[in-house]
DNA sequence: CTGGATCCTCATAGATACTG
DNA sequence: CAGTATCTATGAGGATCCAG
């Protein structure tokens, strides 16, 4: 079997990329709480810019994955939220989320080891 | 609570840097066949170049996610091979791939209809 | 054959200032 | 308040050459 990097109509790389980005997971971990302000995620979030806030947030709106909601008020309030779709990814990040905390002293550890060559040896 | 970009130390966030590198999760599921040779894995591995790879396979093996296996040959023969802990990866991969399938053509569906905003409103 | 070293370029993250 | 417009700099990644 080859494997190409090319292939961007595999499921699995498009997934990738969207869970692979910085921001997106932390948006969607924000929005698990319940619906929230544009603001404050930018709050929440800490050293995002507005720039890429919204370039996130229009990609996950983009996938289905949040719900972007826009009241007609002044000042403007625009909420946010999770989609159906999007809560079914958090089960995906929890899984993440365990492996990672599970596995994360064994990497670690690997790391140290491999950075220095010559303890213990 | 407030998440910061910078909590390096997040297990999370480390785990999801390594998986959302666009050849290292193609590097663990081609060493899922068995140990492979550098240049197997560049043959098999479309588009990716000699210096992407053995950096793919450095931090992979610096992670302790694969070994790394020097044949004192002429010429040199290097076999790759997935760790216990690579192999644990593949679970997470697998949990990937699943949602991935399972959800895709709800996200393309999603784009779809954003990307044609007039259609069958 | 494996892969280190170097150079280059293109994309994009991020900061900042501004607007409906 | 919720973004958009603009600019810059960093660095990921490709191509190439070379060495063990």
């Amino acid at each position: 079997m080859e494997v190409s990097a090319y292939a961007k109509d595999c499921p699995s790389r498009q997934i990738l990329d969207r869970i692979g980005d910085t921001w997106s997971v932390l948006v969607v971990i924000m929005l698990a709480d319940g619906p929230q302000r544009y603001s404050a995620l930018a709050k929440r979030i800490e050293g995002v810019s507005p720039k890429m806030l919204t370039q996130t947030l229009r990609g996950l709106e983009r996938d289905g994955l949040i719900g972007r909601t826009v009241h007609a008020e002044v000042p403007p309030r625009v909420d946010y939220e999770l989609t159906e779709l999007g809560r079914s990814l958090l089960d995906l990040v929890g899984a993440l989320e365990k492996w990672a905390e599970m596995h994360i002293e064994d990497v670690q550890a690997a790391r140290a080891a491999y950075d220095n060559p010559g303890v213990k040896v």
